[in-house]
DNA sequence: CTGAAAGCGCTAACAA
DNA sequence: TTGTTAGCGCTTTCAG
């Protein structure tokens, strides 16, 4: 028993097949009467419509692509999460795709994504090979750009500059003046890159800039935060009183190194994440952060390309608030001795 | 200038569209000489070939589908990206839905995902509505389980009724005789239904069934935990020494309540998560756990629709081990005094 | 090894 | 409000 078609329906009903078409796609153009027969014959079917020959008709697919670096960090499968929510609840599906932090990979997820005729791709990050630029431009696909911040292109994120400027701040202003940053790899990631430049650039201008030997980069997880922890303790010396991470993911491991070492945070050393994941509150000590909301970061950008697809305004440029949340992990220094 | 088609390319390189179109797909069957200048024009004129055409001529999308109930848990965003990975090697791309443990919306993403003409769909855990199934059935998309186990379709998962056995073996041999238990909601989830009835089942053939007051249920969330720690631990009269959690964000929740409490773990209350999150080997005290590796289980699910799809070989029932992790919370009761 | 031609199932003018 | 009809861009027999 092969599947049914329009066809199928548009018979049984007594209807023409643009009938039934309009009966789905645009049901107030139909009769009231003359709609209740169609949906009558396609529940008796069991129709279910295809979706390629929709596409391949009508030019639009109603999907989405979101390609991210990772589904492993919580912030960016929460912030799917969110726009996974927005896109169904507009009929719209989500396609996946990720990199792991690689963009030549990311090269051909864009590509393999595109010939799926999406209607739009979100990326994350403003770095990205100009080939992947180049495929969303012949493809005519439209894209646009989260997390970061981009002059170039629509874009939906946070000004990652600031939130170094924001750690550098309230370390500063706690009394600190020996810092050390944990960050990410920065290599294929402009975010890492960012806050890294707004720690160091607003320390810079406070006068306390920390030695090269304070500054490591780490891959985002716990063993990157704890063996960022032990390379930038390296000299008791000049030893920092305080550690910026790129993520929290790497403040907790920090933090765990911490304890293991028998480091008193936040007695002896100070640490600020990034992101607000929601074990940051939980653990003791609790981790001063600087929080993100990744889950809204989705949301919003799947409603600005719900406008943008639907009724054909492009978004613009989004600047999402960041605020440091100061809990259990930072202090004022230790007393000199 | 528009996107250019298949007839471009076949214009542009002196052949018919039949000969293109087997250059992509079956180049072994196309003279090396032709090959060559079908693939310059194809460069030159920068084709990029239109998936829903593909699919609507073939009848094959390379595309799976997975729908989850959330993508808030790891464990499903690992499973996710394990599936994602395995997927991308083999040329296929996945479409994503989530339900928020809701099966009636479950319908919903299910109907509009089989809409999508996948080649297949990885659902999670083994309760259904029977209008998911018929939907499937319908539009005769190929359906594979994952997270449980089936007698009635493919699927790979996990023995969840032996997942609570282990729990309840793994206390009473450490000699604990009053339990508790703080379950995932079961409404619509098979996996906290057949946890529980492991664990007090096998409770029971030891003759230490905890008593109702000691059971909840709670949302798979750090407050699910904690409220689910205050609850049972409602009279001190038969209060619990040992509970058993859904999953690990619900044990996490447990014992971070009980740290609020001033409840010492393992020293007055054992407890035991599941899923081995990474995060349960790095807190202080580290989580007993039961480790299900999530990621292993999203490759191997790919792998074997992978094989279902281009070697037309079903997949049977596979059984994934589980295994108790011992660390820091757990241990014998304390003395009755 | 290559070409011609008939669809795949649906949408969107255009007509009625 | 409904029907007719011509494609959408590609794959795939079937011939040659």
């Amino acid at each position: 028993m092969r599947r049914s078609r329009l066809e199928d329906v548009a018979r049984l009903a007594g209807v023409s097949m643009a009938t039934v078409s309009r009966a789905l796609s645009s049901p107030e153009l139909v009769r009231e009467n003359t709609l209740a027969r169609v949906r009558q014959a396609i529940d008796a079917l069991g129709y279910v419509p295809d979706a390629s020959a929709r596409t391949l008709a009508s030019g639009r697919s109603r999907t989405v692509a979101a390609v991210v670096p990772t589904l492993d960090n919580a912030i960016f499968s929460h912030s799917i999460q969110g726009m996974q929510s927005v896109l169904a609840a507009n009929g719209y599906q989500l396609l996946l795709g990720s990199h792991d932090y690689n963009l030549d990979a990311e090269i051909g997820v864009v590509r393999a994504l595109a010939e799926r005729a999406v209607d739009a791709m979100v990326l994350v990050g403003a770095d990205h090979a100009p080939e992947t630029l180049s495929i969303l431009n012949q493809s005519g696909t439209r894209a646009i750009l989260t997390w970061s911040l981009s002059s170039q292109y629509p874009c939906i994120g946070f000004d990652n500059f600031e939130i170094g400027a924001l750690a550098a701040r309230h370390l500063f202003d706690l009394g600190h003046r020996r810092f050390g940053m944990i960050s990410g790899i920065a290599k294929h990631n402009d975010r890492a890159r960012l806050r890294t430049e707004g720690f160091l650039g607003t320390l810079r201008a406070l006068r306390a800039e920390p030695a090269p030997a304070s500054l490591c980069e780490q891959p985002y997880s716990f063993a990157g935060g704890r063996a960022g922890l032990r390379q930038i303790l390296g000299d008791a010396a000049g030893r920092p009183t305080a550690v910026f991470c790129g993520n929290d993911v790497l403040a907790l491991g920090c933090l765990f190194e911490a304890a293991a070492m028998g480091i008193d945070v936040p007695g002896q050393l100070s640490i600020v994440g990034c992101d607000d994941l929601p074990i940051t509150a939980e653990i003791s000590p609790p981790l001063t952060t600087i929080a993100l909301q990744s889950k809204s970061l989705g949301e919003k950008a799947a409603k600005a390309l719900m406008v943008w697809l639907q009724d054909g305004i492009e978004p613009g440029r989004t600047v999402l608030p960041v605020s440091l949340v100061q809990r259990g992990t930072t202090a004022p220094p230790p007393r000199e001795g």
